[in-house]
DNA sequence: GTCGTTGCAAAGCGTTTGCAGCCTA
DNA sequence: TAGGCTGCAAACGCTTTGCAACGAC
């Protein structure tokens, strides 16, 4: 936990490309869509140094996964309040949620101890309920 | 949709073993997990028949998917009420709640239409918060 | 110059598929 | 019998890892 333990991290042109894509991007990306986005700004970009990133930037913190069934994984920025996410099935875009949920505890059995949730909602987003 | 559609499907061995496997289980499980089980009743079973008959049961609704994030597709039981799941992150099995919510189409923003979600608890199972 | 990082390719892992033989109906 | 079903193994798609060269500090 000394200064000395974050001395590792290098700042590459690689690793400048990917985060540029996910603050570009706005919203979940998965390891394919960072690849094409960041390889706008850095071509030769592998998919394996994508993947490596990725999972530097979530042990570092700075990015969260987003698993949607059926979906393979996708990742976001982290930092933001606890939120869940809501998929239109119409375009497949994925969007934030600001609320949450009281008391999940109680929707347990008695002896299960509740540590975390996620929350999906499926349906049409504003654009696509509203034609 | 008449008669002959379904003269196809054969009752066997392997099949009755893996419909065993999940009446006997009542909870979700992943292939492997049928694999064993059904393995007890027929030893000799092929991952790739418990995929085939998976995928047959799926089609005739006699199963359901339950995608949990980071975690390999399970199934259970179709026809059952709607519910939820609870998964332990101690001994990785997972279980059925009876809970739901209520109005969750209000958690969604103005305009946003909800037509299903899902809910997934995580935790400690009975057994694995009471040593 | 060091040593973390990269790109490639091969390896893993879960899932699907091709095929010859088996077994239910 | 006929044709769906099975087990094996190879194929697949996504993700991880080994390795030698590269480049940030």
């Amino acid at each position: 936990m000394t200064d000395t333990d974050r001395g590792a991290s290098r700042d590459t042109r690689q690793r400048r490309a990917i985060r540029a894509a996910f603050e570009a991007a706005g919203r979940p990306l998965d390891p394919n869509e960072v690849l094409e986005l960041a390889a706008g700004s850095h071509s030769g970009l592998g998919i394996a140094t994508v993947y490596r990133n990725i999972k530097m930037l979530l042990e570092e913190g700075w990015l969260t996964a987003v698993e949607l069934p059926g979906e393979v994984t996708h990742y976001e920025l982290a930092g933001k309040a606890h939120h869940h996410h809501f998929h239109c099935r119409a375009c497949g875009k994925v969007f934030e949620l600001n609320a949450c949920l009281p008391n999940v505890q109680k929707l347990a059995p008695l002896g299960f101890q509740v540590s975390g949730h996620d929350l999906l909602l499926y349906g049409a987003c504003r654009d696509c309920s509203c034609p």
